[in-house]
DNA sequence: TATACTTAGTTACATAAAGTAACAAATTAA
DNA sequence: TTAATTTGTTACTTTATGTAACTAAGTATA
């Protein structure tokens, strides 16, 4: 079990997506370049793994790493234009989750608020 | 370190698709609803984790699982209302993968093929 | 000078998710 | 009776992720 019929391109893609948090990073830098510890409180990541996902996606061309040598140092993450690129991606999914995911999941039992 | 700022629905939305092999899925049933052994061999998943993921896409309401009685029974998974919405979001990652996924990633040294 | 603080991580360890391979139940075919 | 097919499941291994403590470099504070 490992051969598949599709196009390795968008296999490749696929995968870059459905790594855990690489969506969220992306996403965040949207807006503006970040430091580490911004992308970290923003979406809830662990150091361990934001550091990990931050070298793969400079690995991949998505994300640039930027030194300052202010005093202290900042080290800025930004987005390529091959990471900004999937931006349409990100919006889509945005659009998509106020069309079709409820206010609150049907787990939390928070009656003040109404259910679909 | 738990706390994030982002829309929940949006949250939920990426933890869906970062699910790994619930896109892949799902593009497959963009064309004609499937059979387990097809759906597997498709994408190239083990049979654990494709059946692992359909329950999920089934309980997220993605997926409609059809039982056909014929003699042998025959299971058939098709896209809901909500799962082929995600068309869209599919599609942009497929065009992404054409526009910035180089041919062949760079460390399958094939030199029959051109490199970007 | 010693102590504490901040940023940008790393390390060691624990838990959860995914992969592999063998197996099972139901049915049909040889 | 034996084998084959489909739709899974089970047991076990490997990989990914989470947690918490720690580090290094520089700055500020007592």
């Amino acid at each position: 079990m490992k051969q598949s019929t599709l196009c390795p391109r968008f296999e490749k893609a696929v995968s870059l997506l459905s790594q855990r948090w690489t969506a969220l990073v992306i996403y965040q830098m949207l807006d503006a370049p970040q430091r580490f510890g911004a992308i970290q409180s923003a979406i809830g990541v662990s150091g361990k793994v934001l550091s990990d996902r931050l070298k793969d996606m400079e690995q991949e061309g998505l994300v640039k790493r930027d030194v300052y040598p202010e005093t202290p140092v900042i080290i800025e993450y930004s987005l390529t234009d091959k990471g900004r690129s999937l931006e349409p991606v990100l919006r889509d999914i945005e659009q998509w989750s106020q069309d079709w995911i409820p206010p609150k999941t049907s787990d939390e039992t928070d009656l003040t608020e109404s259910h679909q």
